[in-house]
DNA sequence: AGATACATGTAATACGTTACATGATTTT
DNA sequence: AAAATCATGTAACGTATTACATGTATCT
């Protein structure tokens, strides 16, 4: 099983949730560890269902206009099934980030043109940063006394993970950044 | 054109490889960002010689029983794709990472079934994080004052990313298995 | 006036993974 | 005796991305 099914098996454990549910929850709190799109969603979902891991809880009629909404729940199965999966040992994933590849060229372009770049990077981790800097204070604001068998924990934890890598990311930059100015300023004059 | 093209570009650009070669290197070097197996090698290089690209610059005959050693050089059209690549603006990747999901999920799960896991991710993501510490050092060593143009220092700071990423996952599962563990001793006894 | 939100879904294409195939030499 | 190293490549399958399709109400 692949794991974009554990993935939408993971927000079902909480609550049950419509196909559109899951992809706004999926884009905003996995969000920075996993995304999805129509094509996985839907047909995922209607795959979960035939194996009996979800089943459809209810399905609203809306304005008529729009699709029924179609929310979906775990099974009892399904809840056995992640927390099986949950506890099989596993590897460590490759991150695939094309930045680092585009690093790893820049020596053949001139610094003026890769410290823009950095910048923009810099800028786009700081403001997810905020974001889950944010969001962590909240949710401990929530609820102070966090234990694990909690949802809520294991929510704090991977955006806590996400802060991690987020702030790293931002350091990293920097720290690029200027050694590129100094590298630079060292390489002759322009003017 | 694909992120796979331009990391077998990006090897190029260094110096000229072999398929093989180019497969060690990436599993060993931009490794933490990337990584390639034999099905998407062989016909991305033989597509990037297609379009002129790349070039065979040598093929050398082995002990009759092993395939000749192809050894393919970047061209002038090549490298020239990669400096407008390296340039052009992109958004961050999604990192992917399955056990994050798994996190997500662990609430589900006794704590004494998480904390193992964590510590086996902590201890593979200590291996990585001392083997490119160990790379960084020795990259300075051999030569202390590297500036922008030189390949090495985009490789260093690369392998720096992967320091900091590295470092910050093992400080993260650390916190997460003490938490685990005072969150599990206030739980009540087992015993 | 145009974009965004809501809500489901499909078609076509591109990308990635696992396993297989050859085959002697060297290391464990 | 078994596994890894070198070195190329292919077959089959599974996963992911982009774009499209429907259709109104509300926000900018």
């Amino acid at each position: 099983m692949s794991s974009i099914q554990y993935a939408l098996l993971s927000l079902l454990a909480r609550e049950p949730l419509s196909g559109y549910d899951m992809k706004q929850q999926m884009n905003n709190r996995i969000g920075p560890f996993w995304n999805i799109n129509n094509n996985q969603l839907y047909p995922t979902l209607a795959k979960l269902e035939a194996e009996g891991l979800v089943e459809l809880q209810s399905y609203e009629q809306q304005e008529s206009y729009r699709p029924a909404r179609k929310v979906y729940a775990i099974t009892e199965a399904g809840k056995e099934h992640v927390q099986k999966w949950v506890i099989k040992p596993s590897e460590m994933s490759t991150v695939k980030d094309e930045f680092m590849l585009k690093v790893y060229s820049s020596w053949l372009v001139d610094p003026e043109s890769v410290i823009p770049l950095l910048e923009d990077h810099q800028r786009q981790h700081e403001e997810r940063l905020a974001a889950y800097t944010a969001k962590v204070a909240e949710f401990r604001e929530q609820n102070p006394d966090l234990s694990s068998e909690m949802p809520l924990f294991s929510t704090v934890a991977v955006v806590e993970m996400g802060i991690a890598y987020e702030r790293s990311y931002t350091d990293w930059c920097k720290q690029l950044i200027a050694r590129l100015k100094t590298s630079h300023g060292s390489g002759g004059p322009t003017t």
